[in-house]
RNA sequence: GGAAGGGUGUCCGAGUGGUUUAAGGAAACGGUCUUGAAAACCGUCGUGCCGGCAACGGUACCGAGGGUUCGAAUCCCUCCCCUUCCGCCA
């Protein structure tokens, strides 16, 4: 959430950048329970002080009728008061959490996905002198993929996935680890981008895959439960991404600055409802309920955190031209970039096989709209404690394998295997 | 799943109704001493919220949430987690 301070100080902007993000938000109520928050706060504090005056007055003494008479009058005056407060900070609470993150000014302002701005394309589009085929026919030619069989043991959106394409998505996490976890690779990307950054690698980490609901809810990532998974009769719900359960991992912790930046790249199988997808992306398994991901996360100050999310992005550019996959590079707008960031790349790589581009990274910047609420903070060397803030970015996930087999496929239904992962594959050159 | 014992500040750890504004120790930070370091000694040392320019004051927090009481870290209830033993099992 964001910092109520800021709403107190600057009202108008915060409806502007809500407003630019596409959340109606009512400020001017949130202000007016803030000042009855505030009200109802002195009241009982003012109660409370008086209850502990009467019982440190009679410390080690007999208890005086009076007193004590005095105390149950206040004991009930409070309880009532105490409610009201209640009440109203609930309404405040849950109208603050409404507020999205407020966009840097280098995001543009748009109202759908279309007003993304292309920043950089990067790599050929591959010219075929045979009838290409999209990832779909290849894979089920293969015998890769197998959607009717998923779709009889978990329903529709759900594949097995088989063979050679498996292999090829193992080498892809792999890969992904080994390059995110190199320190020389981090010093040349970020010598390369002018950031001033530490070179610690990425830690490899396997997260658990659930988490209670009020971790969702501290990390904002629950905004949509229509999306997420739900445990039947546990307090539990499936995570869509790493980034849910590594994000949180410092729940209610102070972090010393000199452990800084945490750097984490995570491993889970995510699983998405998709509802109101429904009909679209049906072919071969570019949507799935449920998919595997590679996902970077940091933990850095303030100060630090913005190059860090460029660092992200600088890493997620190195993975695919390493592969040689053609993309391009989107600033997301205003109304794309979601609830907690406030700021948002993606990165799309090239389907020949669809003609257009489509999303395989997204790279959030979050600030501290996260760590607020997950009261995650950052002891500085001087003392001072502040906010932690958090950054998250795909590494990988299985869409690149869909960028590999549509843009690197043969005449004869093969596909070549990218030079950097043939050391992964038993150096194989095509499966 | 069954039984027992536990969850206290950055860490260890005392504390079973009002002398606790959470003892004591460690770590950390500042200082004295020292050629320097260590040791010793002195001092500082939780977080949120509200008020205040500030100094500071108030309030809440001892796993979470309720309850009893004039008053709860302490008593009661529910839940969560950890440890040990048993059972089961990748």
């Amino acid at each position: 959430m964001i910092d109520i301070q800021l709403v107190r100080d600057n009202p108008e902007f915060v409806k502007e950048k809500a407003t630019q993000k596409g959340y109606e938000v009512d400020i001017d109520r949130l202000l007016q329970l803030d000042n009855d928050r505030k009200e109802l706060l002195q009241t009982v504090e003012s109660l409370r002080a008086r209850r502990n005056e009467i019982s440190e007055s009679m410390k080690g003494g007999k208890p005086a009728d009076e007193l004590i008479e005095e105390g149950r009058l206040l004991k009930v005056e409070l309880s009532e008061r105490e409610g009201y407060l209640e009440a109203t900070e609930s309404e405040w609470l849950e109208l603050l959490k409404s507020v999205p993150n407020m966009p840097l000014d280098v995001v543009p302002v748009g109202s759908t996905e279309d007003e993304n701005v292309v920043v950089k394309t990067w790599g050929d589009k591959p010219q075929f002198n045979f009838e290409i085929k999209n990832h779909a026919e290849i894979a089920e030619a293969k015998g890769w993929l197998d959607k009717d069989r998923g779709a009889k043991i978990a329903g529709s959106r759900f594949v097995y996935l088989k063979g050679d394409l498996v292999r090829l998505e193992m080498a892809l996490w792999q890969f992904g680890v080994d390059v995110a976890g190199s320190e020389s690779t981090l010093q040349r990307l970020i010598a390369e981008n002018n950031l001033n950054l530490s070179s610690k690698p990425f830690m490899p980490v396997l997260p658990p895959a659930v988490a209670k609901k009020e971790i969702f809810e501290a990390t904002g990532r629950l905004n949509k439960e229509e999306q997420t998974y739900k445990i039947e009769d546990e307090d539990l719900w499936l995570n869509a991404s790493a980034e849910h359960t590594i994000a949180p991992m410092y729940y209610k912790e102070i972090l010393d600055e000199a452990e800084l930046p945490l750097r984490y790249i995570g491993y889970t199988t995510a699983f998405r409802r998709e509802a109101g997808t429904y009909g679209k992306d049906t072919e071969g398994f570019l949507r799935l309920h449920q998919f595997n991901k590679l996902e970077m996360e940091s933990f850095t100050d303030a100060q630090t955190s913005l190059d860090e999310h460029l660092l992200m992005v600088a890493i997620q550019e190195h993975l695919m031209q390493q592969l040689g996959l053609p993309y391009q590079v989107l600033e997301k707008c205003t109304a794309d970039i979601g609830r907690p960031n406030a700021k948002g790349v993606d990165i799309e790589v090239w389907l020949p096989g669809q003609d257009r581009y489509r999303e395989t990274h997204t790279a959030d910047y979050i600030s501290d709209f996260q760590t607020r609420s997950m009261q995650t903070k950052v002891r500085k060397n001087d003392g001072t404690l502040e906010l932690a803030h958090t950054n998250d970015a795909t590494a990988f996930s299985q869409r690149p394998l869909i960028g590999i087999i549509e843009n690197f496929q043969t005449a004869e239904g093969d596909v070549i295997i990218p030079d950097v992962l043939r050391p992964y594959m038993g150096g194989r050159e095509k499966i």
